[in-house]
DNA sequence: CCTTTCAAAAATATCCAACATTTTTAATTT
DNA sequence: AAATTAAAAATGTTGGATATTTTTGAAAGG
């Protein structure tokens, strides 16, 4: 069949608990430094103890859950520290992988990274008009499909898989700034418009700069 | 009490087993693409088959492991591709880590970094005279701390635990090639003398291009 | 002889229930 | 009010059981 996607995607029970409280973590309905119960859980997420257990395992490796050996788990806290160095390693990462995507990009990597921006433009103006839970989340989702398309090209798994768990690290943040209004909707279409450019443009240094900007806007610590 | 290491080192039984099988799986007892049956692991291992399920769970996060929804877990292959990635990966990671903790670091942080140089140093003697198991698996493990403690005062958490999870995936390839007497000792005892002195002298510049050279030495893909 | 088909066997993913330990809470005593 | 102790809750682990899926292997057909 054409349309596969790689097996280990979500068939899974755990896979689909995983989603959902990742979910949950960024948009805030899990608070950080939350305790989190195993029987609670189940009782409200589905699954067995097990499940959950393991679900909160992969969780904790990917830094949204904290695990403390006797003494459960509990959602990882979000102070400014954490958030500093959460951007921190996300300006790093996508900058490597995005000057190896213009490096090594095709024409079709930049019809996706072009079609990812549209779609993340569109985006931003429902959010502008609608800004209701759904819509914001969409939105969120359109901000990762843009930074993964645009660094897709890296030709590194690790990166790509890299730049997705920090991204989802970050979730929280983002969508709090959001909801507190403190986006700039006009710059943000900007500097988007400006990023756009500057890799179909391929020139690294200000594609760089660009995304640094981005993301610290983004996750502004004030 | 003053040895207060954090609770969730590894008080747990899938702690335990989480280190045993990162362990076997760098020395290649667990061989690229093995199937790791559950039943199997649980006899030769000891603890449940929940127990190793969570632990294989947690390796696959980490990239030892792959996991396909339906088809169970096998040791993640290891191809020139993926060395290659884990390469790159590695070397921007300590670069960013290591230009950071040369504009952080206090003299205690150089203290440490000078001790965990001597015990390197020690560790690669140690090597020349007798390369039996036990001795390897120190060397390794001296490597790694010098590498750790290189980068320990970048004051990014997330740098760090990043710098470990890709240590663990690169030690298979580095035990391979010692095993393989490809490692040159003296080249290594220079570089990692220069890296030291670069260090010292606070030159991120030529402490980066080390570390580079170091990295693509110690993983070299013929 | 090779390929396909289909049933048996193995393996996986999940769940339920139980037990030993450890942590947390509450009550009691000093 | 502080410390001690007992009760309650939660965690970590284990065993066994079941539905589903994949793999295996043998029989049938070309």
């Amino acid at each position: 069949m054409i349309f596969s996607s790689k097996p280990s995607d979500d068939g899974t029970i755990v896979e689909l608990l995983a989603s959902t409280l990742r979910r949950d973590i960024a948009f805030g309905t899990l608070l950080p430094d939350q305790k989190l119960k195993i029987e609670e859980l189940r009782r409200r997420y589905g699954g067995s103890n097990h499940s959950m257990r393991e679900t909160l395992r992969i969780l904790s490796t990917e830094g949204l859950v904290e695990a403390t050996a006797q003494r459960g788990f509990r959602v990882t806290s979000a102070t400014e520290d954490d958030l500093r160095d959460i951007q921190l390693v996300r300006v790093e990462i996508e900058r490597v992988a995005l000057a190896r995507a213009i490096e090594n990009g095709d024409v079709a990597w930049e019809g996706r990274v072009i079609a990812a921006h549209h779609a993340l433009r569109r985006a931003e103006t429902a959010m502008i008009d609608a800004p209701d839970d759904l819509t914001a989340l969409e939105w969120d989702e359109a901000c990762r499909a843009f930074a993964q398309a645009s660094i897709a090209a890296c030709q590194s798994p690790r990166m790509i898989d890299l730049h997705r768990k920090f991204f989802d690290q970050s979730r929280r943040f983002r969508l709090a700034q959001m909801r507190e209004g403190k986006l700039d909707w006009t710059a943000r279409k900007q500097r988007q418009d400006k990023l756009l450019e500057a890799i179909l443009a391929k020139d690294k240094g200000a594609a760089s700069a660009l995304l640094q900007q981005d993301i610290e806007a983004e996750l502004k610590t004030k």
